[in-house]
DNA sequence: CTCGAATTGTTGAACATTCAATATTTACTC
DNA sequence: GAGTAAATATTGAATGTTCAACAATTCGAG
């Protein structure tokens, strides 16, 4: 069984195409000095809701220490602020500030300048059947 | 302009497929006691050949000082080993060792099983579809 | 009720990654 | 050809992540 080269593993093709899109989406973002997770959990919390750690790791795709340890810097940051839940005093909600709503809305503007690029330079069809296929597999496997 | 939702996006996406099959590659890798990375560099240089730290770095995915770091790892637990290139002096060139060449081997079955059960849960089409819209994205943003 | 088990979040130590600076070798310019 | 610039790999400090242990709270069986 003669192993195929690991450019067609779709392990390999996933990790190529997510390291390419975020380090574009990282040098964006960098003009407001922010990196791609901080985006995410702004973006989470920009409805205005609190979430508890577990939601918003579950969320933000960062496991629970990670997360912690950005919110603690997010929180000096006054970004964001957390409110201990009174329904069930173990939990710790996450609440965004209003500085961390107007950066939001300056990230997603970014973020959605990126996406844009993307659409205009590889195409509207092929960007919305890649979407659909990775819902798909993130359905399946998840 | 309202922001869709974070799952919308396509980096999102990306991130959210890249986690969840790394994670599922990584618990068939913990048997050998190896992550994806190792599993990476093995099988670039299971075909024998050597090189650069330059052009494993890009083959795998890595910068520089990361890969300098995990290769020393690598030269201790003895899968690979360093020589300097004759032709150019400021390079080093990496190989394979017997031992690694062995690993290799088994980690190319764990990470072949892997893909074998996602093509079986989600289907052959979609698979390749995927894999083909990747393989142009990553063409189109490279 | 009460006590053990499960859930939630944080912490500290070990570990890994990254950025900037460095050393070494090669290539290029005049 | 001498001197400067570029390329290659490594190192060390700063930073970030992860794993295991912990504290606090809630749940649930008897």
């Amino acid at each position: 069984m003669p192993s195929p080269p690991i450019t067609e593993h779709l392990t390999y093709l996933l990790a190529q195409a997510n390291r390419e899109i975020n380090r574009q989406l990282d040098a964006r973002l960098k003009s407001e000095g922010v990196q791609v997770e901080q985006w995410r959990i702004l973006k989470v919390l920009s409805d205005g809701s609190g979430r508890s750690m577990g939601e918003l790791a579950e969320a933000v795709l960062l496991n629970h220490p990670t997360l912690t340890k950005t919110i603690d810097r997010m929180v000096a940051n006054s970004l964001v602020y957390r409110i201990p839940d009174p329904q069930d005093r173990r939990k710790v909600l996450i609440f965004c500030s209003d500085r961390g709503m107007a950066l939001s809305r300056r990230l997603n503007s970014l973020a959605l300048s990126q996406e844009a690029h993307i659409v205009d330079s590889w195409g509207d069809k092929a960007t919305n059947d890649l979407k659909r296929l990775l819902e798909s597999l993130i359905e399946s496997a998840g």
